[in-house]
DNA sequence: TATGAATGAGCTTTCATTCAT
DNA sequence: TATGAATGAAAGCTCATTCAT
């Protein structure tokens, strides 16, 4: 399907994807302009619809492309021998964080299009979304040990609960590095504050 | 700022409104048609960018006069001596299903420009956003019985926690109705959802 | 339907049809430049399309226009009156080549639009040759004396035969003259030419 | 000047020239597109060019191709001993019809260029279809027995006439072809109109 | 001989906005 | 206050042709 753009040398490939996904990430679907991308990767205008026959193509590209490189580099890091799931949930929020700001392209460019609406990439995204949050819900869970949460009160609503929380967290964490001054997160102090958070849900929720 | 358009006798201020509502919220900012607007609300081109200097002006008046129907109406509305934390968010969130119900296309609108994403507007809309949230929070919150809550951990970290719950299943909700065909939202099914969120909530949180 | 462009003063009309028939004539409707017409024309790109929703609709609205003004000038000089069929024929012929000097353009463009095969067409334009064809047969053969021919032969075919030569002489006529240096026609020439053939037709044909 | 091309392999030669003429009938000069040639033939865009220096040399060469093809087997079929012009008229109408029949794609190309328009290729094709007709009208008329037409009108005017009837009866044919869904030709439908104006035209210009 | 990556001008159409009336 | 004609930049995409390999 993209063999021709993947038969490329990397060094193309890579200033291709990166002003795409940079494009795509600012200006959503309908707006990103095909004609900024080839200016920002240096290549013709032509050149583009030779390797993707046109510009949803290339979306939906980009989208396989940066799920492989996240769920990837998670899957990688993550600990799926801890049984906690604060623990684990913890964990896995410092990663996304880590990933976040080593790839914020990526990162940038996966959320816009989590969001995306254009009727144009809708239907196909649908899919992808779906499979996305099915296998990684199911992978993410996978081992936690469920005893120790209180038995008086709906369990798939307090693991809701406890995801949000550090969901939020986290939003709030990286929009304020955004308005700081170097973007610069303070990784130490974010550990001491979702232990704040994990000390509350752990004696609320746990037996 | 917008005198010129107040002073408009209300019917044809209304055809405005409502023609710019509907079309934003059906194709967000960006994609809105200006045409489509003066065509729907029976007026000219020019006289659109008489009352408002431009496109961008057009939608902020848009999310005031939105705000301020919705807050009007909302503190209207609601009781603030309940002092229970738990009874006044649920009456909120069945006032706030209530407004959706009378005014779908002005909730229409403002769901959608909460989820905005074009440049052009995001820096503006945030502000406002947020002063919504500071101003709303502090108001809500104000009077509340915090006695009730458990005295073995940190009281803002549960309403933080008891917010965030709330905002990501708000949020949940809109992108779900986003992703469905017909983008309806069924209320009935978001109450019952939310009575369960605070069922476990008051559980976990009160002593 | 084309009213929008049926209120403009009719110089810049003229200027838009004109520079529309010439473009369409010497390209076809795919080949034809929109931007050609309107930099011709000297007006802007957003004006053809405030005028005409489409090429389509611009080119549809030409083939009328065009229609409208060859038959009526034609019927405004063709003598109905006259029985003989050669002799009609052969004033007709005059009458049509005077049109084609005096409306180049015009004949120019109707000629490539009934031969006109862009898909984006075919369908209307055909609906509009049927019409054309019909309607002006039966106007034109419209009280001929037929008991003038021979009875021992097909009288249709007999007809057909001396249309045929007729605008075979025509082609030829103002092929020659596309040739030749001032592309001046010399009608007496061709009047005389033209009764030649008329002598052996009608010796031949009549009884 | 094709020397390259007509040294490659023959069934690579087919391969190339069958693409070619499939492309260039069904859509005409212009809007063919050497893109779906090479695809259709199985070669790469460089060796087209390598051969045919563009996209004009490629379609001249094949109606230079195609015609040497129909002359060649045309006069190697016509049988230049019958004396009546009109016999040998009809006798050529069929051996055309049956050419038709055996080299469907070969005329559907010849005739599609005699109508072709394009003003890229329509100078040259214009000098092209002049020597034809010249060439062969000389060549079809040899040894004709003149002394069966009548005496008492202008022999050469009669000879035009008849050839104007046999070209203009072709080009409707062709056109009704153009306009019919399917661009199918009834060539025993043509037949048998050809034989009733051959009738017509025998009786009248014969003594 | 053969490849196919690369070019960039060109296409039609839509858009927010201006301005003379 | 109200009109709508007018603007021209920008959009996604296709094209014949070239050229380094």
């Amino acid at each position: 399907m993209y063999s021709k753009f993947l038969n490329l040398d990397s060094e193309k490939q890579d200033r291709i994807v990166n002003a795409a996904m940079k494009e795509f990430a600012q200006k959503g679907y309908d707006l990103a302009s095909t004609n900024q991308i080839v200016k920002e990767a240096g290549i013709s205008k032509g050149l583009l619809f030779h390797y993707f026959k046109n510009k949803k193509q290339l979306y939906l590209f980009l989208f396989d492309y940066c799920y492989s490189m996240i769920v990837g580099e998670f899957y990688h890091k993550v600990d799926l021998s801890e049984k906690d799931f604060f623990k684990r949930t913890s964990e896995a929020i410092m990663i996304k964080m880590e990933l976040m700001t080593s790839y914020p392209d990526l990162f940038k460019f996966m959320e816009e299009a989590l969001l995306e609406e254009s009727l144009e990439v809708k239907a196909e995204l649908e899919k992808k979304r779906k499979e996305f949050i099915d296998i990684n819900m199911e992978k993410f869970f996978e081992g936690i040990d469920y005893t120790k949460f209180r038995d008086d009160v709906n369990l798939p609503i307090m693991l809701k609960i406890i995801t949000f929380t550090f969901e939020k967290l986290s939003d709030e964490t990286l929009f304020k590095a955004k308005l700081a001054p170097g973007h610069e997160i303070n990784y130490e102090e974010v550990r001491l504050e979702a232990e704040e958070y994990l000390k509350v849900l752990k004696r609320s929720f746990y037996k």
